[in-house]
DNA sequence: CTGAATCCTGTATGATACTG
DNA sequence: CAGTATCATACAGGATTCAG
């Protein structure tokens, strides 16, 4: 995790990669993350039901390396049962919108991908 | 590569999720791949010249994966000495415009996230 | 020039069990 | 509830070599 190497949000030129960057969407759930905490604050419990398949460890680590990266704030409430809630930073919501477009690109696009796979696999065995 | 689980195009929904797709973006060069050929067709060496750190064996691995699914094409020119040029298809110059914001965005905003690392690694011994 | 075939390794992820 | 600690493993990715 302390890997100065990576996490790094949607790098892809020359200069990033100099830097050592690499795109933070190169992990699993660092989007789905975000994407789900873009519906509000969240704690993380309620992270683990909505994002099918996260295991407790990566849920963790996904949050902490966010964190790092000053996209979500982790806010602990000292009541009891006491309880952490997760939220998007400033700097987090301006990820997501600039995410969005993809999101939404890939969501009306899936089947054509889906379909472009199985004619290319027909035609070469 | 021939795992139907691997590489779709920026998923981050249930559904998605569900179908058994990841996010193309979850691997290491392809939007740099995409991005490359997004100021037009390009010859085999040349993107091995213009991405730098890319092996050979994963470019070719990344082209094949993103022919397959419909992003980009590859043309064989029968002439001498023969070559292969690659370029965006309209699927692929699409997504390219989707994540044309995330790629600003990125770039803007680097130094913010370094910083905030640096913050959240002095806080944190 | 454009790849295919091998071999090898780091590390990202998962499963499981334990804790304040 | 919200984690941490271990252990085990698959797989992406790199280096190298060979070939049409």
């Amino acid at each position: 995790m302390g890997d100065p190497e990576r996490m790094m949000v949607g790098v892809a030129e020359e200069t990033h990669r100099r830097a050592g960057c690499r795109p933070m969407i190169e992990d699993k759930w660092s989007l789905t993350v975000v994407s789900a905490l873009g519906a509000g604050p969240r704690r993380f419990t309620q992270l683990k039901r909505e994002i099918t398949g996260v295991s407790q460890r990566m849920l963790t680590v996904t949050l902490r390396s966010l964190e790092r990266d000053g996209i979500i704030s982790r806010t602990v409430h000292n009541v009891m049962p006491a309880h952490v809630s997760y939220a998007l930073t400033p700097l987090g919501a301006s990820f997501l919108e600039a995410v969005t477009p993809m999101l939404t690109w890939s969501h009306d696009n899936v089947k054509r991908i889906v379909e472009a796979r199985l004619e290319h696999d027909a035609r070469t065995p």
